[in-house]
DNA sequence: GCTTTTCTTAAGTTTTGTCTTAAGTCTTTC
DNA sequence: GAAAGACTTAAGACAAAACTTAAGAAAAGC
């Protein structure tokens, strides 16, 4: 019944950080699995692309704050993405490879990434590599990443994750509390219901499923607990949900 | 000891954080230059050292804040100043070394190492690390700033390390100590387990891991114990703990 | 080197959020 | 204004997260 084809994520895994998007270049189906899994892990949201050519296409139309790549591709090779990459700016790159000769990673470093991995990697590793590359990212380049998200008296905290409700604070499960952040980040914009829960629930969305009305529902009864005069969330009717501006 | 014989600075150039001392251990001319380069671009102190010998002789005259230790020495190798490093104390060690293998990693960081970077490095990791284990080793031996943390009836004195609880000392095993002092940083803040652990431990978290929970029940316990009418720390199921406000 | 303390691991228990079901309410369309 | 479709609400079953306890391993102290 409840099966996953693509991302393996154990129940209760969901994802918190919505605002962090990882492009992982991997043609290889279990390795870009596993990857997309660590990623998830650390609550990062994980595209996976299996081409140069798929890979370039989510590069041009989409903002990423890092990229895993593989050097061999189909497609298209790592190097050629890596190059359109630092032509393009500033986004992070680790590169993922079985050549791990010295020769190699001082290249890929001097042609623009900021990081090698080199295969059979380390679970851990990836994920230490990830955060560390992050966090540096963030402390040099930008420092506008956004801490409070506001919305009429909401206020969401994304720090401590505690969320004030007309200056009271309302404590919400992690389904709740993911599902407000998603909503919050793009106000006035409406979430379908399958948009919502690939985003909240990390997995695809059969649509015979009442779980996110259910949800949306008691996220809605704590809001106005908090303060009944103001309805947050409106219903499109046959589109989903958003934040009334 | 206020002046720095070593160091030559040029007229205009002066250094803000006058009070860190780093010494490079590196026998390579080339890098070593390139190490105090960019540790001195983050205003500290640098002091390059060539050999295993020579960086002995620094060590045991002067006061030193951070150590940047090549592996690969004439004189004396690596591994036996560290191993003198860590009879002696808590200086923090940054291990540089070629030997990149998962094995010598594991095996240095367990003799007392703090951080691993393998050559050839990025500059801007190099520089990352060193601030961030400055900061860590800073807030844990040397809290100049605040001397004394409170929270309702909780007082910790950092300098002393003596936890207060209703007036009464209540003592804490250093995990404990730990989990208890960054809780009490921000107050109301949820730290989700993986947080704390690799606040408290300095290692990546796996996810199957019981040890935070049993601490924390135990810090609860010695809390209650000292006053049962307050309920100190919160659990946010799902998100992880904070101190309630 | 031995003792004591602390940390970790493991297993069993409790708590709590989530999912499902099903009945009820509201919208839209004809 | 009735029927169909879409949404809401409430309750019970279930599974996952969190807690507790105890014992073995590791570290610290003597």
């Amino acid at each position: 019944m409840k099966h996953f084809p693509f991302t393996i994520l154990d129940k209760g895994e969901f994802n918190v950080n919505q605002a962090i998007n990882i492009l992982v270049v991997e043609d290889d189906n279990d390795i870009n699995q596993l990857l997309c899994k660590i990623i998830k892990k650390s609550e990062y949201q994980a595209q996976p692309a299996y081409s140069g050519t798929e890979a370039m296409m989510y590069l041009e139309n989409q903002k990423w704050d890092l990229v895993l790549l593989d050097l061999m591709l189909p497609g298209m090779t790592g190097e050629e993405i890596l190059q359109k990459l630092s032509e393009k700016g500033s986004i992070p790159v680790i590169i993922i490879s079985a050549k791990n000769e010295q020769q190699t990673k001082i290249n890929t470093l001097r042609s623009g990434a900021d990081d090698f991995i080199s295969k059979p990697f380390d679970v851990e590793e990836v994920s230490a590599r990830i955060d560390s590359l992050l966090r540096r990212y963030n402390h040099t380049n930008e420092p506008t990443k956004q801490e409070v998200l506001t919305h009429k008296d909401i206020e969401i905290d994304l720090e401590a994750k505690v969320v004030y409700v007309n200056g009271v604070e309302i404590t919400l499960t992690v389904r709740e509390y993911a599902i407000l952040v998603l909503l919050m980040t793009s106000p006035n914009k409406v979430f379908s219901k399958s948009n919502l829960f690939e985003s909240v629930w990390n997995e695809p969305f059969h649509g015979d499923d009442n779980t996110v009305n259910v949800h949306m529902s008691n996220l809605r009864n704590k809001l106005s607990k908090a303060n009944p005069d103001v309805e947050y969330i409106e219903t499109i009717w046959g589109m989903g949900y958003r934040l009334k501006t």
